[in-house]
DNA sequence: GACCAGGACCATT
DNA sequence: AATGGTCATGGT
């Protein structure tokens, strides 16, 4: 190791693959090497060891909080799946096929941009679309020696300052004039993403909902995502087909109802439910 | 070529 | 409250 640090974060019940891999995150690249992304603007690579996750940086660290706060590794994962309803078959198979699938703590307004850009997309387009846009508007972020570089990505200030026709040159289509107008209304403080975290739950989306692009499903990600909030609980069409499928007969049934019966049934982390349902899905599809 | 993708928004019933 | 159309782009 000629520059930089590394670290081994000796995690128990942490599956990386299957955390970055889910649909939570868009920027970060899987290399032979483990997973490559920017965090707080560090360049960092993190791979899964038998001792642990192994973690790397291209400069030195006087302490990894950011790090852990992250990759959320002191949360207890077993404390969360206690709190699962234990008589529900379904979420059981969930948990088993995707043991130590996590969430994560993300850059709030990474994450807000990201799921603007994902609506009626599928996860590898909108990787892609977030590969350009960090490509031509972040800050490239130099690796240790030998690696490749990364990109931030772009501020909302960034973005704020680009044209409807330069973001729809990253292939986002009709999701351009949203992500423009929402990183105007982030950049020009009509909402301060910072200050979201201190609210409750239903307030800090009401927010989140004033913003162009921005509706139940988005928000909710954004909330669970990037502020922590575990209840927060996204439908999406998968998560509405297994809702559907597994516990309602296949009826179609209104989204407040499977709003509320979300919350009731899956209980305080019902977002880690979701994203357990998600995953599994998904994976089981291929 | 048809169908779908981690939806939001608007008009109409 | 519920339905239907529209919005780009690319994968399967």
């Amino acid at each position: 190791m000629t520059s930089g640090a590394a670290l081994v974060l000796p995690t128990p019940d942490y599956d990386l693959d299957a955390t970055l891999s889910s649909g939570q995150v868009f920027a970060w690249e899987r290399t032979a090497a483990g997973w490559t992304g920017v965090v707080q603007g560090r360049w960092v690579q993190i791979a899964s060891t038998p001792e642990g996750l192994l973690a790397q940086t291209s400069q030195p660290q006087r302490d990894w909080s950011w790090l852990r706060h992250f990759l959320q590794i002191d949360v207890d994962l077993a404390t969360v799946l206690a709190t699962f309803p234990q008589d529900d078959p379904h979420l059981r198979a969930a948990v088993a096929a995707c043991r130590g699938l996590r969430l994560l703590r993300q850059d709030p307004w990474e994450c807000l941009a990201g799921f603007i850009l994902s609506s009626t997309k599928q996860i590898v387009q909108i990787r892609q679309i977030v590969r350009l846009l960090c490509q031509r508007y972040g800050e490239p972020v130099a690796g240790p020696a030998g690696t490749a570089a990364m990109a931030s990505f772009p501020s909302a200030q960034r973005l704020a300052a680009l044209t409807e026709s330069d973001l729809r040159a990253c292939k986002m289509g009709f999701r351009a004039p949203y992500l423009l107008a929402t990183a105007r209304a982030i950049a020009g403080s009509e909402i301060n993403l910072d200050r979201l975290g201190q609210l409750h739950l239903t307030e800090a989306r009401a927010e989140l909902l004033k913003l162009p692009g921005v509706g139940e499903k988005i928000a909710n990600c954004v909330l669970l995502f990037a502020y922590g909030f575990p209840a927060a609980f996204p439908i999406d069409v998968w998560v509405l087909r297994v809702l559907r499928e597994r516990y309602f007969r296949g009826r179609k049934i209104a989204p407040a109802r499977l709003q509320k019966f979300a919350a009731r049934h899956f209980g305080p982390h019902a977002g880690y439910a979701q994203q357990y349902l998600f995953h599994h899905i998904r994976t089981a599809a291929r």
